[in-house]
RNA sequence: CGGCGCGUGGCUCAGCUUGGUAGGGCACUUGCUUGGGGUGCAAGAGGUCGCUGGUUCAAAUCCAGUCGCGCCGACCA
């Protein structure tokens, strides 16, 4: 592709709503734009970095079997009501009706319509297994689009669907998707994990997120320091670096009230009594109707108790309530009328509602809780002679420094991730509320065992620019840049010079080693700034100077070093290994 | 949904407090200049200042409403 004759505008402003990085830079450099909140046009060169980054999707799944199809973006209503997501998904679904006034949605995941699709087909267990996988764009309403196509509300996806005839199948299956991730992921030569996660409301109970590290990553992932252990927070099994045990010689004390004017924080009460926060209980207040169940409008309160100095992770207080959505907090007004007190005062001792613990105040003695009167608190309270929680579960976030659940030794350490794809294993979720079935060997019917199996595409090509750029602007791994060089003709009305540079153009794009040609009337000064911007991983100048000495440079996009390469055989030259080139 | 903020040529911003009919930089056009890290000079084209209504002789500026956009937010016990 040459510039001149190519559709690319850069720029030296980035626009006033891109904050991080990769949004400023993908914007600067004219690889997308704009349209609506969330809504982008991919210019020319984003496109080539989108279809690179499909094609080895692509060619991964295929080496496993896996068949590409394309499934409608529009979708009726009568599907989604089969799952009950229609409702389920919230406004999340964009909905709207055609000229019948029938309605319809744009497809936000393809579970119903691939289910569909394959309960018309597969009638056989010799049909299985199967996996089938589109690459599409997708429409999910957004609250708040942030960050270009890190979350946007139009973006194109890799979705994948297996289906099998038993559990073993399915888990099988689901290995093979993730290994194939893996190879997909090792390509891109970027810096991730795979952590354990949140099944979420897609249903499912085993899975696992491919994340791109990131400080602008929207997911807090603990890692261990000594396995291979690795969790999105949401989950992440909290265990205290030093073990509290239970302290024998310390003695009930008789539970007392006290006065506590004005002090409603646990920073408040630590400095008050002089107690460390970690010795201080919290108690919190929740609704554990979800909304998920439409019977279920009664408020159903419940109190959690927590030491002062952790924070509660509500994923886990969801799994533990085995609620669909995590469970809202009760209004201050909701926990007076529960509590008899304003939210500073509560405790768990004479409530009337379920607690739930966290296991850190198991071993607590002689502790310090609200007394569900305003301005009093109780100390000397103990777990079991003044309350009777329901039990002692996980509940509190997992914390930086924690201990690694996989060996006492390690240690967690936090980061942040940027989710571009995952795996589920979903079971018969779908396929029993779509009727599903195949007969098995015996001829009976059976439900298939799915699994499901995402690739944010536009999300990764940018969370690639996220962990790979510099002040001048995109490092493209070479696995994904839009071409691999980006040849700079300083000297374009120089007739000889512009022949030799058309000859070697045409003899890399012959062999497939994609140029992209700068030959626009612009000063050496610009044409170097916006290779540096647009950030191929090589760089060819061929200036008057240069190929009067017989020579070209060969620069390095990521490390700025430089090689003269004699013309004559400079096509030879860069057709090879170029990483030698580069040696010492 | 709640809180805060912002809407001025394609982009980025100033002007608004103290009303007098719009301006800089980038980009664009033309000419000269320059020619290995966003050259310099000169001359241009392009905006009914988000929209509606109000106050006023006069509104980008003040007031009200409305729409759009951006940021933050459900951890207080």
């Amino acid at each position: 592709m040459k510039w001149s004759k190519s559709y690319l505008y850069t720029s030296k402003d980035a626009p006033n709503d891109a904050e991080i990085p990769s949004h400023k830079l993908l914007i600067r450099a004219g690889f997308m734009k704009k349209l609506a909140p969330g809504i982008y046009t991919y210019g020319a060169l984003g496109l080539r970095a989108i279809r690179k980054f499909e094609n080895i999707i692509r060619e991964e799944l295929n080496k496993i079997s896996c068949v590409e199809i394309l499934m409608p973006m529009v979708q009726p209503r009568e599907l989604w009501e089969e799952t009950h997501r229609w409702k389920e998904m919230g406004a999340g679904l964009l909905k709207f009706q055609n000229r019948n006034e029938n309605w319809f949605c744009l497809g936000a995941t393809h579970e119903e319509a691939v289910t569909d699709y394959v309960r018309n087909d597969l009638k056989s267990y010799k049909d299985l297994p199967r996996t089938l996988y589109q690459i599409q764009t997708k429409y999910r309403d957004e609250i708040r689009p942030r960050f270009g196509l890190m979350r946007g509300r139009e973006f194109i996806m890799k979705d994948a669907y297996s289906f099998d005839l038993d559990q073993a199948g399915a888990l099988k299956s689901y290995d093979e998707l993730y290994n194939a991730y893996k190879s997909i992921f090792e390509r891109l030569n970027l810096n991730y994990r795979i952590v354990v996660a949140d099944a979420g409301n897609i249903g499912g109970s085993q899975t696992h997120e491919f994340q791109l590290l990131a400080d602008a990553g929207e997911d807090a992932l603990l890692v261990s320091d000594t396995t291979s252990f690795a969790a999105n927070v949401e989950v992440c099994p909290a265990i205290d670096a030093e073990e509290i045990t239970i302290d024998s010689s310390v003695v009930q004390l008789p539970m007392e009230k006290f006065s506590t004017p004005g002090q409603k924080t646990i920073a408040d009460l630590s400095r008050f009594t002089g107690m460390a926060e970690k010795e201080l209980v919290k108690t919190l207040f929740f609704s554990a109707n979800d909304g998920s169940n439409e019977k279920d409008k009664n408020l159903k309160p419940i109190a959690v108790i927590l030491r002062g100095s952790d924070e509660l992770n509500p994923i886990k207080l969801k799994n533990v309530l085995k609620l669909t959505n995590p469970p809202q907090m009760l209004t201050d007004d909701e926990v007076k009328n529960v509590t008899g007190a304003w939210p500073g005062s509560c405790g768990p001792v004479g409530l009337k509602i379920p607690v739930y613990m966290d296991q850190g105040v198991q071993n607590l003695k002689n502790y310090i809780v609200g007394a569900n009167e305003d301005q009093f608190h109780l100390k000397n309270v103990n777990t079991g002679r003044d309350f009777n929680p329901v039990g002692a579960f996980d509940l509190r976030m997992a914390k930086e420094g924690d201990r690694c659940p996989e060996n006492p030794k390690g240690r967690l350490k936090s980061y942040r991730g940027i989710e571009v794809g995952h795996v589920f294993y979903l079971g018969k979720k779908y396929s029993e509320k779509m009727g599903a079935t195949f007969l098995d060997a015996q001829g009976k019917s059976q439900f298939f065992e799915m699994g499901c199996y995402g690739i944010g595409v536009t999300r990764t090509v940018q969370a690639a620019i996220e962990q790979s750029h510099d002040a001048d602007g995109i490092i493209w791994p070479e696995s994904i840049a839009p071409f691999k060089f980006h040849f700079c003709v300083l000297d374009p009305k120089d007739e000889k010079l512009m022949g030799f540079a058309e000859d070697l153009y045409k003899q890399l794009n012959a062999r497939h080693l994609d140029v992209f040609m700068d030959d626009r009337d612009e000063r050496p000064g610009v044409k170097f700034k916006d290779a540096d911007l647009l950030g191929m991983p090589y760089r060819l100048v061929l200036g008057k100077k240069s190929f009067d000495a017989g020579e070209l440079e060969l620069v390095d996009r990521k490390t700025k070093k430089q090689v003269k390469i004699k013309l004559t055989g400079a096509f030879e030259l860069l057709a090879g290994d170029l990483k030698g080139l580069f040696k010492d």
